[in-house]
DNA sequence: TGTGTAAATGATACTTGGTCTCAATAAGAA
DNA sequence: TTCTTATTGAGACCAAGTATCATTTACACA
């Protein structure tokens, strides 16, 4: 699902007009990453990507999810099998959601986080500039084969 | 502000119904992140044991750790400084607030959550289990000190 | 279409956070 | 007080991630 909106020729425009060069490493693990349904860990994307590129480097694998990472391109998904794990960014479907069975990532709009930010604001009177909403448990299809 | 409401004893006694000996160390340990207003690590809490317990082992505060989280008595604070600090949990408290500035951990009345929560069920059609929300920014009073 | 230069890469050494093992210690039931 | 067993401390170990540095490659410009 995240991939019919997700386009790897963005990200590498959005790699070349940040400065970096466009290499053949890079074209591979925008791939990766930009096509799985699944949470990717660096390590998961090293292994994939020897396969078609054998001598790539687990060094550039950590570079690159650090370029990835700050151009808001992925992110992290905490607390499913650790925190080293990588989803593609959707920006208005900020509230994430993981199936525990399947593991599959969904990805749901973010209006209603919006409003508690709002709300909290406004009864704390904390200044929130940052947040991080994850769900988890068991999705539609899942439940429906179980 | 948590320690207000976190009583050590109570946690102590949360140990001991579980089947757990309670030890010197189990004290130490306890007190240290019943008692502080900011995440704690297992390696911090390391140091600060070793200073009133010297002999005190790395693999026991860890061993401690993985125990009162898995009593619930202390949760994972993600994002911030890596994800390997803990708080004391609240159970009617779980939106977990960090300021930026100042490090100090606030919480917040899980009624908005617990909304929004149901909210996603009903239109998603998923089955949600569980849930992380964290909001950073600047607290109340480091904006005023500012 | 070459060439020079700086960025990116790969190999590998290293660091850090966390786990495993096992002999010694200590809690607490009898 | 004694016995049993959980807990502990020390240190070896492991894996994820970082740093270093010589080599390679993208690409600006001639």
């Amino acid at each position: 699902m995240p991939s019919k909106m997700i386009n790897p020729e963005d990200w590498l425009t959005a790699l070349d007009e940040s400065g970096f060069r466009v290499t053949t490493v890079q074209e591979t693990l925008v791939d990766i990453f930009a096509n799985s349904e699944y949470p990717v860990s660096a390590e998961q994307a090293w292994d994939v990507a020897r396969q078609s590129r054998p001598k790539t480097g687990r060094a550039t694998v950590y570079r690159m999810v650090e370029k990835l990472e700050s151009l808001g391109l992925i992110r992290r998904v905490h607390g499913y099998q650790g925190c080293s794990h990588f989803v593609p960014t959707l920006p208005e479907l900020m509230m994430l959601f993981i199936c525990l069975n399947c593991g599959r990532a969904d990805y749901l709009d973010s209006q209603p986080l919006n409003e508690l930010i709002q709300h909290s604001e406004d009864t704390s009177g904390h200044h929130i500039t940052d947040s991080r909403l994850q769900l988890f448990g068991a999705c539609a299809d899942c439940q429906q084969n179980a």
